[in-house]
Formats: C-alpha cells, sequence, structure tokens
DNA sequence: GCCATCTTGGACCAGACGTTCCAAGATGGG
DNA sequence: CCCATCTTGGAACGTCTGGTCCAAGATGGC
C-alpha cells in the first residue's frame, strides 16, 4: 500500500469549517485556510476539491455535527414549552457569549451568501429538521394541556423556527442577548394557555 | 463654473444598491458595478470612494428609501393586528415573487456579510426602526381590544421584528410564500384576543 | 530493502481584484 | 470664444485570487 494522509480530514474539516462559519465563505481566502489548517495547497485540493466544494463539505458538517444534534435534542425532549424555553435560552447563550460569540449560525448566514442549489439542498434540509424538531416539542406540550387551545402546530412551528434565524441573523451583528431572550420569551407566552 | 457630473448620483446609486442587494457585497466586482451604471472608474471612485465606501452608501440609501418607508408606514396604520398581518403579506409578496424575488433583505444580507462598524450602525438603526413600527402598531391594536390581555408590547414587537428577520433570511434561499405566510399568521393568531 | 504508489511542500500561473493615474473632453463664467 | 476647472474614458498598477504542477518525500506490501 502507498502513502497515507498524514492528517485527520475531519480534524481538519473541523477548523475549515470555524473558518468559513466566522468569517464567510466569499471574505475568506485559500491563503487563510492553508495557514490555519497548516496543511498545503496540494493535500487540501486532493482531499476535498476547490473552494465551493470545501466550503459545501464545511457547511454539511456544521448542519450535521452542530445544528442536528441541538434539532434531535429539541425533539427528543419531552418537557414540552420548556423544551423550546431551553432550545433558544442556549441557542442565544452560544451566539452572544464564548468562543462563538457574533459568529451568528453558519447555516443562517449562509442563506444570504451564494445560490448553489447544494447549499441550497443543504439549507433546505436544516430548515426542515428544524422545524420538526419544533413540530414534535410542540406536541409533547399539546399533549401535556400547556398550549393555548385552537393553536396551530405546524404553523406555529414555522413561526419558532423562524424566530431562530432571526436570532441567528441578529445575533450576528452583536444584538443585546436580553432582547433576543424577551423575543424569546413572547413567542412562547403567546402559545401558552392562559390559565394552566 | 467648470463642467458638472453627467449622470444624476442617486440614480446610479439605485443601480448598485440593487447589485449589492442581488449578489452580494463580496460577490460583486467593481468591474460589474462599472458595466450595471455605465460609468467609468474614475467617476465611480470621485464621487462614492471605494468599494466599501459604495456599499455603505448603498446600504443606507436602501435602509432610508426601502426599508424605512415600510416602517413608517406600519407605525401610522392605525389598524392594529390587521396594519402588522398586511405588512407581513406585502413583505413576503415582495420577497417571493416578481421583481426581487429571491433577493431577501439587503438589510438582513448585511448582518451575515461583514463586521464594518459602519455597516453595524445602519443595522441598528434598521432594527430599531423596525421595532419601532411594530410597537406602535401593537399599541393601536392593544388600544382597540385587539390584543390578548397581558401580552407585552415591547417583548412582542421584538419577536415580530426577529420574524421579520426569519422571512427575510429563509425567501432568499426561496422558501415557500405560503410557509412563510402561515409562519407569520402563527405569529399574529397567538398575540391576537381569544373571544374578540 | 526495494519499488510502485500516494502525499506533500512550495513554486508557479493566468486572471481578477480594487485602485490610481493622466491625457482628452466637456462645461459655463467671463 | 477663451480658459480655468471639473469630469470622463481607459490604460496601467501592484496585489491577491483560486488553482495547477512537479520534484522530493513518505509509506508499506513484497
Amino acid at each position: 500500500m502507498p502513502d497515507i494522509k498524514h492528517f485527520d480530514p475531519d480534524e481538519v474539516l473541523e477548523r475549515v469549517e470555524r473558518l468559513f462559519w466566522q468569517r464567510g465563505a466569499a471574505a475568506t481566502g485559500i491563503a487563510e485556510v492553508v495557514a490555519a489548517t497548516g496543511l498545503s495547497r496540494s493535500s487540501l485540493y486532493a482531499t476535498y476539491g476547490g473552494k465551493q466544494d470545501l466550503y459545501v463539505k464545511a457547511l454539511r458538517r456544521y448542519v450535521e455535527q452542530r445544528s442536528q444534534p441541538m434539532f434531535e435534542a429539541l425533539s427528543g425532549d419531552g418537557r414540552g414549552l420548556p423544551a423550546i424555553a431551553a432550545f433558544f435560552d442556549r441557542l442565544i447563550e452560544a451566539r452572544c457569549a464564548g468562543e462563538h460569540a457574533r459568529w451568528g449560525c453558519m447555516a443562517t448566514n449562509a442563506n444570504a451568501e451564494g445560490t448553489d442549489p447544494d447549499v441550497r439542498r443543504l439549507l433546505d434540509r436544516h430548515h426542515d429538521r428544524l422545524r420538526a424538531g419544533m413540530r414534535a416539542a410542540l406536541a409533547a406540550a399539546e399533549a401535556q394541556g400547556q398550549l393555548r387551545p385552537g393553536a396551530d402546530l405546524d404553523a406555529s412551528a414555522e413561526l419558532l423556527a423562524l424566530l431562530a434565524y432571526g436570532v441567528n441573523t441578529r445575533s450576528r451583528a452583536g444584538a443585546d442577548p436580553d432582547a433576543l431572550r424577551k423575543g424569546a420569551s413572547a413567542a412562547l407566552d403567546s402559545l401558552r394557555r392562559e390559565n394552566p
């Protein structure tokens, strides 16, 4: 057998993902990728293809490794509205403080960037999973009598998903986390049954 | 008096605005601006400065000439919840069909692009105006007894503003307008008084 | 330890980028 | 009609871009 790669492709892809996430695809040059990963251009192109392939692979990693676990946790959390509240609390915390503060959500950012069909497909899947997570949490809430009667679960799930995009968008520009929390609370309060 | 400009600076700026709006700042080259406007590089640089200045001026024009009139119409529309419903209807229609379909909102897109302080200031003002418009419409709704009792007007205004960002974000990726409408309706329904 | 096979470093490329520059042209007060 | 003053077209600039290429190095089956 011939020579093998001298690096872990997924570990490198994670560094690339973080770079594109923070700075955006168009604003990030191959030279920066080379610097951040320590790889040479040859290894980069041989492993991932050109810049656009690299971006799509990084975005796919983001969606699968970062977003989806959150969405599945939301789906599987049977508490109902408290599960949704916890989702937004953790989201806003992650978006406004710590290592990834003001990076926004890579998928939300990607909506504004290009029109690449591969990217669009990833974003549609991302949205479907997010909405499905919200839908599942809302169903649990309804089953426990937490919801205002007559609430449309599908429409409310869409609303909550769109709200998450709004949080992601504004957090990247440095929005006040308390304002974002108030917005999320308003959504939950308006779904909640009045006299429980 | 010496020679005067052979073009209307604001008319040209509008073409530039549309270019940056549709394609994004980073993805648009000066060569495209030259082609779209018919101006020469000299006139462009003499009138607006470099690319970043040009982008900021275009974004300012967008916020002032396109967004703010909508926000003021919302503020001044005394109907309450129907005013908010009309706002979202028109928003979704404009984002998904017609000349600007799938362009998103230039200000929402700008959140994802750079971290330029001038841009951020514009976006903060944009957000304040949007939220203020929602707040005014909600106050009118409350005055007319349309609102669920106990609703927090400030928090609900923030929620509706964030929802608008979500609509803008997803519409750029080609979201189904009916899904967006359902999301907006869910927000309004959950604010509405149950037995009017 | 040899060698076919793959990886790696880094030089290199053509083209696109934003920006500058200046000669030529247009303008209108005098 | 002249001339000071500004605008305009387009050539030119250095830099940076994404991408290619190949000699040198590493690997492991034999």
